[in-house]
DNA sequence: TATTATTATCGTAATATTGCAATATTATAA
DNA sequence: TTATAATATTGCAATATTACGATAATAATA
């Protein structure tokens, strides 16, 4: 099939399923990492940093966007795509309450 | 292509991708949840308990294993499967060291 | 040993992801 | 307005993932 069920799952386990999945590829890792140290960042410069095709980041800029991380500010002349700090930290405590309902106890 | 170019990454990224991988499917997601509830977990509970057939489970299961998670002892008569709370916490830590190196300062 | 229960593997179909070339869109500069 | 630069979209090929039925392997019990 390919495709996951998803009707028989939570929505806390879906919603973290989803999350995970944006950080499932080194690239977006790399771009992540990458767009939190820039104070002014383009498309162009991640491009030249990564190694990857323009589409290609591109496409990967997207599923970052999609997942509410990304905030594209035009200011003055260029466009500055910046991590939406407030969706990351949401981010961040809800692997965190993961981690937390998920404490190894047996063995 | 489909594959990821894994050359152009640091180890760091690839680490931090392939744990995200396991964690960005729901099922993994709630059979990571279950076992580290259960005091003696063995797979057939975990499929009644999900709703997927037992061998997507066990397919789930073995990609468990291979991140390191899943520590199996046979105590007295059954298999007790169990996360491995060493690398549970490795995991943990690692995800929180990406999230500190990575925090959004601009915009 | 034969039976039964539990878990793993194989084979396969459906769908998703990754990557890039070509092209379109958008924005700035001339 | 036209040229130029930056980013997005489209189309497509290669590979990966998800799911399950059928079957094999393994372990406990009769």
């Amino acid at each position: 099939m390919g495709a996951s069920k998803t009707e028989i799952h939570t929505q806390f386990h879906l919603e973290i399923a989803e999350i995970a999945k944006v950080l499932s590829h080194p690239a977006r890792i790399a771009i992540l990492e990458y767009i939190s140290k820039q104070k002014d960042c383009i498309c162009g410069d991640i491009v030249d940093e990564i190694g990857l095709s323009q589409p290609t980041i591109s496409q990967h800029l997207q599923v970052i966007r999609n997942a509410g991380l990304l905030k594209g500010n035009f200011e003055g002349k260029r466009l500055c795509y910046c991590l939406d700090a407030d969706r990351f930290k949401e981010i961040q405590e809800l692997l965190t309450q993961f981690f937390k309902t998920t404490s190894a106890q047996c063995c």
